[in-house]
DNA sequence: GTGTGTAGTTGAACGTGTTCAAAAACAGGC
DNA sequence: GCCTGTTTTTGAACACGTTCAACTACACAC
């Protein structure tokens, strides 16, 4: 019982991945239980969880996933713009198309998204991982940008967009609008509004008040 | 199973809501069962869910529960204050001071608070009452704030305050600080900043700033 | 008092996520 | 080919939240 690398089992436990984002998919979480999840693929109730600890390790996985789609999906696009607003928006467009197939899954996503005991919780050790590597698109976002931008600002903003985004992201998952046109237009007002205020923050005169804001994110942070 | 309001009715139900908030506090949330809920107030399983539809209903007792305690806690002590800074400290602090004691069971609390099926969920339909009152509150705060804050912004803070004391609160769940030390600074600093803000946002040559951030806002409140 | 309908209560039963002791499959030395 | 230890797999069992058909207590008409 420490092993779980041989090719058998890493077969196996794609098979249940696999089967796992399939029923997600198909029938939402709720839905989705792990027996049947692991009939689907080929094998015993237990043996799901001798390769996923619980059923939001499954969610855990899909977190990777879809972040590898979305890296995917922004591809070398990025290079081609340096304006900081066509590269948020694109960044934050792909996200919404990326996830969008998720939508009735992604509900009990967040359900324990935000339990501090979980293991999903964005804010836990266990998915630091997965949140470093989301803050790398938006810290590529901000160096790529020309334009004035505080420097202080810079360093702390990727990790400002990363909890925008995860925002977004909950006002998405609350969205039954067809096409989830509520949150593609808030996402877009609020990107606008996003710029304003960073051009705003860079100003000279905005020191005190960017650096109380800024010594409060740190303090966030540091949870 | 119409009428649950004969007075062997209510007491049998208060009775139960006792228990369950007493276990809560006592051992948090996932060690409260439903069994053990019923057992403590004297009554079979299937009593407790004739009273409160399933468990997140007896959060949702919580919740009531605590706003009227906070409501009561800051009583008529809001009179004496004119200043908006010293009027908002007062109510997060004894935000705060009210909701200490229920902190291990408050985790659970927010697992479903952001499931978007869950009638605990704070933008839901079923807890709309209470939001609305709790919206009073700051609503008061800023009413009774002399000082210049602009006048589209009076209407819409309140509502902004709101969602940031559930910020704060989010965080204070997250928070195993002895006393709760870091939500308090940054509950302090935060407080800061935000009268910072109001009173830049509330120059005229922010105009163009403060619609754009005005309507983003009534975007969100239109969920 | 007896009957009748509603309010209130019961506990067995269901399906869920999760655990775990035991069985099976496998690997490698002899 | 067998033995031995480890990895992988199994499925019964557990505790939970929830449901529901049946039961009891009660109020009120007659």
């Amino acid at each position: 019982m420490r092993k779980r690398e041989g090719p058998k089992a890493i077969a196996t436990k794609a098979r249940i991945l696999e089967a796992a984002l399939e029923l997600f998919r198909e029938r939402g979480y709720e839905a989705a239980t792990m027996r049947a999840i692991a009939e689907r693929a080929g094998v015993a109730l237990g043996n799901a969880y001798y390769y996923f600890g619980s059923k939001e390790h499954l969610i855990q996985a899909f977190y990777d996933r879809t972040h590898v789609e979305h890296v995917a999906a922004v591809g070398k696009r990025l290079d081609d713009l340096k304006d900081f607003k066509a590269r948020l928006l694109l960044v934050m467009r792909t996200k919404l198309e990326t996830i969008e197939p998720y939508h009735r899954f992604a509900g009990l996503l967040f359900r324990s998204a935000s339990d501090p005991a979980s293991p999903l919780n964005p804010f836990s050790a266990e998915s630091q991982p997965v949140r470093r590597e989301a803050t790398e698109i938006f810290r590529n976002v901000v160096e790529g940008s020309r334009g004035r931008i505080a420097p202080e600002l810079r360093t702390e903003l990727p990790n400002l967009l990363w909890l925008y985004h995860m925002g977004v992201v909950l006002f998405w998952i609350h969205d039954t609008s067809k096409g989830r046109r509520r949150t593609w237009r808030l996402m877009e007002r609020s990107v606008d509004l996003i710029v304003q205020l960073v051009g705003l923050a860079s100003l000279p005169l905005m020191g005190p008040v960017r650096r109380a804001a800024l010594g409060l994110v740190r303090d966030l942070r540091a949870a």
